[in-house]
Parts: C-alpha cells; structure tokens; sequence
DNA sequence: TGGGGGGGTCATCAGTCGTTGACTTACATC
DNA sequence: GATGTAAGTCAACGACTGATGACCCCCCCA
C-alpha cells in the first residue's frame, strides 16, 4: 500500500499485523492455499520474518485461530445465547469481531485440510465445544457438538460452497426456522439409550 | 501387491481400478493430501499412466465421485427416506455402496480444498441438492439444502474432527433426535417471508 | 559516540506436486 | 511372423511450497 513511507521498527507491532493479516487470509481461502508469501505481501514485509516470528506456519494458524477468537464475544453468543442468536451465526459473522476474521469462518474455511486438522481438532473441542457444553442442560457436550455441527455445516454451504437455496435471499423463511431448531436443540429432553 | 504375476494388460480394468483407489483414497484423506503418486502405487502402476488415463487430477476426482454415486441408492436413499434413515447416514456409511467408498464421505473429506471446491460445488448442487429437492415440499431446495448441510456438519464433526461426544457412544441417544429433527426439516411449514 | 541486539532482507535450499514427452513392451490383427 | 496400436514405464521439468542461515542496518543504551 503506502510504499514510501516505512513502518517503525517496532516488532510487537509488526506480529500483530501479521497475524491479523494472517486470520483475514485464513478466514477467507483455506489453510493450504494461503502461503506466507501471501500474507507477507499483505504485512509488507519479507517471508522470512513472518517464518521467523512463529516459527512455522502451523504455529501462525493457532495464533490466528486464538486472535480471532480474542473478541471472546465469540464464543460467548454461542454458549449464552438463544436458538435466535445462534440461528443469525449461521447467516452472518460475529459483528463484535470487527476488523478481526470470525473465528467460525476460519474454521469453517479450514476444517478438512490436511496441514490444519490437527490444530482445528483441538481448537474445536477445547475452545468450542468444552465451554459451550458447560452451560446446557445435560447432556450438554452433545447438544453443543451437534448445534456446532450443525452451524458449521449450514456456513459450509452459505459460504464455501455457496448453495443457491442457503443464499441471502433465503434468510427471512429459513432463520427463524433454524431459530426453532436450534432451540429444541438447547432444551429437548434426550431420552436414555 | 503381488508382485510377479502380472496383470494384463487391460485398459479398461486397469481404469476401474484407478478410479476405485482413487475413490477410496479420496474418501479417507482430503483431495489436496491424496497425491497421484498414492493412486497409483495403490494400483500398482506409474503415476503417468494414472494421469495419461484420465487427463488430469481434477478429472480423475469428478470421475470417483460419479463412480462412487454409481449405486445410485446413494441419493434414493436421502430423497425418499424418512427422518430416520437420514439420521442413520449421519452415522455411517451408506451400506449399499459396498466396495465403493460412500459419495457423502468422499464429499464430506474434500469440502472446502481449493482444488475441488468448484467440482464440489458442482457436484453439490446439481447431484445432490436438486434430485432431493424436487421430491420434498415447498420450498424443497431449502429443506433439501438444509438437511444436507446438516448432514454434512455431523459427519464433518464425527470423522474429520473426531469430535467425542458424538461419537458411536452416543449414537442411541442422538440418532432418534436428530431423526425428529430431520423429520422436522421434511414436514414441517415454513412461512413465507 | 560507538557498540550491540534485534528487526528486516536476501538468496537459496530441499522437497513435493501435477504434468509431459520420449521410450519400451505386450497384444491383436492380417 | 511382421506390424500397428494401445498399455505402461521412465526420467525429468517447472512451479511452488515452507524453511534456513548469512547478512544488513536502524535504534537504543552506555
């Protein structure tokens, strides 16, 4: 962007760039299409620094994934709140997470390459699901997982592969009947076995 | 394999098998982290033929998926089945499909690698979505759309991820409630605007 | 004012990938 | 049995990737 003009020195600054930059890039094409260069090219700076300050580009994406998730408004509208809120994270990225990518789409970009697997294993069941599934009603890990899946799932096909039928067009008739959905979710007894 | 006796040489067999590993190979690892070089050692043949064979690694992916949804009780069972049967293909494979690795496993794996995204895409919309939606009530393409992402955000959960607390333990208690939800999905009237 | 440490760059490595074209071998046909 | 054609192999290319290590230079501190 602005070429003549250099940025200070300044080393915390230039991480935090980078891996905004690098949440943004995430978040929009999946993990194994984006190269450091690519990320980089948006920071202005050198490949060898943005390795240099990670370490790898594995320990980028986690940085990522935990930047995005910084704004804990995150997962907070999903542990809190209603099937209504839940319903509006499947047509719309969490508008508290501002200039930051939505966590959720950068999982959802990411979710099934090979290199971000590992990291998004762990991501999903420690960050998203453990602490969702405390606050619901027994039994609460598979409420939680399913309505994940279930998000995940509808965003998938919104975003990535860009269903007609989940377009915007779509919304008015189909969110208030996720809403319901996912509140029989949050609250239907499970029978045992 | 067996390494001395060899095969004859039959182009069209040798293309069956290719298209099989290829299949296989596809269902288990995404598209990006399965190589021509593992096709091809799998059948026990070059990598250059694998290509030559069918023109290139795009190709070769279209053509397992349209072999793996050659028993087509593939999509006749997620457009004419019940709830119930839906809910079961959250939890496995489609047991119709016999050697042939299931479409939706094969789909769920590659979702979202750049390289097969627009066949993805593709194969979503046209195979998938619209034979289901025109047997379903109005709007059908919305329900169809619906249940598929759903299916497809359970399955991504369950053998991608691996997350725990949907799996086989707790296949009795989810599988009636994600049977009703289903059911939901198929029956229930959706108001306009 | 003069080191020194860290921010930043450069050239390059090692590896993998899909792809290609020239080559060899088997089989079917006359 | 010669021959044409398709099946299959081999070696290599070019592009691209993440990762290194040597290097430069700015800025702070003594």
């Amino acid at each position: 962007m602005d070429a003549d003009q250099r940025r200070p020195r300044d080393g915390r600054a230039t991480r935090e760039l980078i891996v905004t930059a690098a949440a943004r890039r995430f978040a929009a094409h999946a993990y194994e299409a984006t190269g450091l260069r690519d990320i980089a090219h948006d920071v202005g700076v050198d490949v060898a620094l943005v390795h240099r300050a990670f370490g790898s580009k594995e320990r980028l994406f986690v940085e990522a994934l935990a930047h995005a998730m910084r704004p804990a408004s995150a997962i907070e509208t999903l542990s809190t709140g209603t099937g209504a809120a839940l319903a509006r994270r499947a047509f719309e990225d969490d508008p508290e997470c501002g200039a930051v990518a939505d966590p959720l789409a950068l999982l959802v970009r990411s979710v099934a390459s090979p290199g971000a697997l590992p990291l998004i294993r762990d991501f999903t069941a420690t960050e998203l699901i453990a602490p969702l599934a405390e606050r619901l009603k027994e039994p609460g890990a598979a409420r939680a997982a399913l309505i994940a899946a279930c998000l995940v799932g509808i965003r998938l096909f919104r975003d990535v592969l860009e269903v007609e039928a989940l377009g915007d067009g779509a919304r008015p008739r189909l969110e208030p009947l996720i809403a319901e959905l996912f509140d029989d979710l949050l609250t239907r007894s499970i029978a045992d076995v």
